[in-house]
DNA sequence: CGACCGATCCTC
DNA sequence: AGGATCGGTCGT
């Protein structure tokens, strides 16, 4: 497929109205939208290519599961189109938008994004490495937060504002494909859910070879 | 208050 | 295949 270009107008946003729709549909309807962080370093972003949807409470892939609610993922219970971030394995920050019905714990996920602004600048923050491949530089959650600085101090920001924010983008349907999510095997019948959402055979997509197919 | 562990990534 | 690395979560 060709290479993506930047959206014609940073601006533009959804209205709230899009993340109110089933969690799982946000997931899919978020590959070929735009993920930008504004900041002192300049603009970073791309498109996004891979999401993953969590459904709490009963879906115990979810860190909302079981009922919980704590400090953490208050943001999951929190407004549409916001922000939830959380610390993984001690290391590493993964952005979520919060999304689906009003007052549900959901949230998408965003695994991987093909980059299109400020990739020195993500080269810098990946810690050296030049020579690494554009279309490595945000595959995966892990790295796509730590290329655009994406850190707790972002926890709960409105995504419709202009310093971590979305733009409306589209993807062909015929080169969406879905697979169970990654890494939750602790989550029973939960993780064979066809909760991952790819663009087929995309570059910047994560996971081992046969789950970019 | 201590023990356990993860929606990851990199190196060996 | 295994280690890094630490805050959240839960049991005692």
């Amino acid at each position: 497929m060709k290479p993506a270009t930047l959206p014609p107008d940073l601006s533009t946003r959804y209205p709230r109205s899009f993340y109110e729709q089933p969690t799982d549909d946000v997931a899919r309807q978020l590959l070929g939208a735009y993920l930008f962080h504004r900041t002192p370093e300049g603009l970073c972003g791309g498109m996004i290519v891979e999401t993953e949807a969590y459904q709490g409470p009963e879906d115990l892939g979810a860190h909302s599961s079981r009922g919980r609610n704590t400090d953490r993922i208050r943001a999951m219970f929190g407004p549409r189109g916001h922000a939830y971030i959380y610390l993984i394995y001690g290391m590493y920050w993964c952005f979520n938008v919060v999304a689906g019905p009003e007052g549900l714990p959901r949230a998408v996920l965003i695994r991987a994004l093909e980059p299109l602004a400020g990739l020195d600048q993500m080269r810098l923050r990946l810690n050296g490495k030049p020579e690494a491949k554009d279309h490595t530089l945000c595959q995966g959650p892990g790295k796509l937060c730590k290329a655009l600085g994406i850190t707790g101090a972002d926890y709960g920001l409105d995504l419709d504002a202009d310093k971590l924010f979305l733009v409306p983008g589209t993807c062909d349907p015929a080169l969406v494909a879905t697979s169970p999510r990654i890494n939750i095997d602790y989550a029973g019948e939960w993780a064979l859910k066809p909760w991952r959402f790819y663009v087929r055979n995309h570059a910047s997509v994560s996971g081992p070879p046969k789950m970019r197919r």
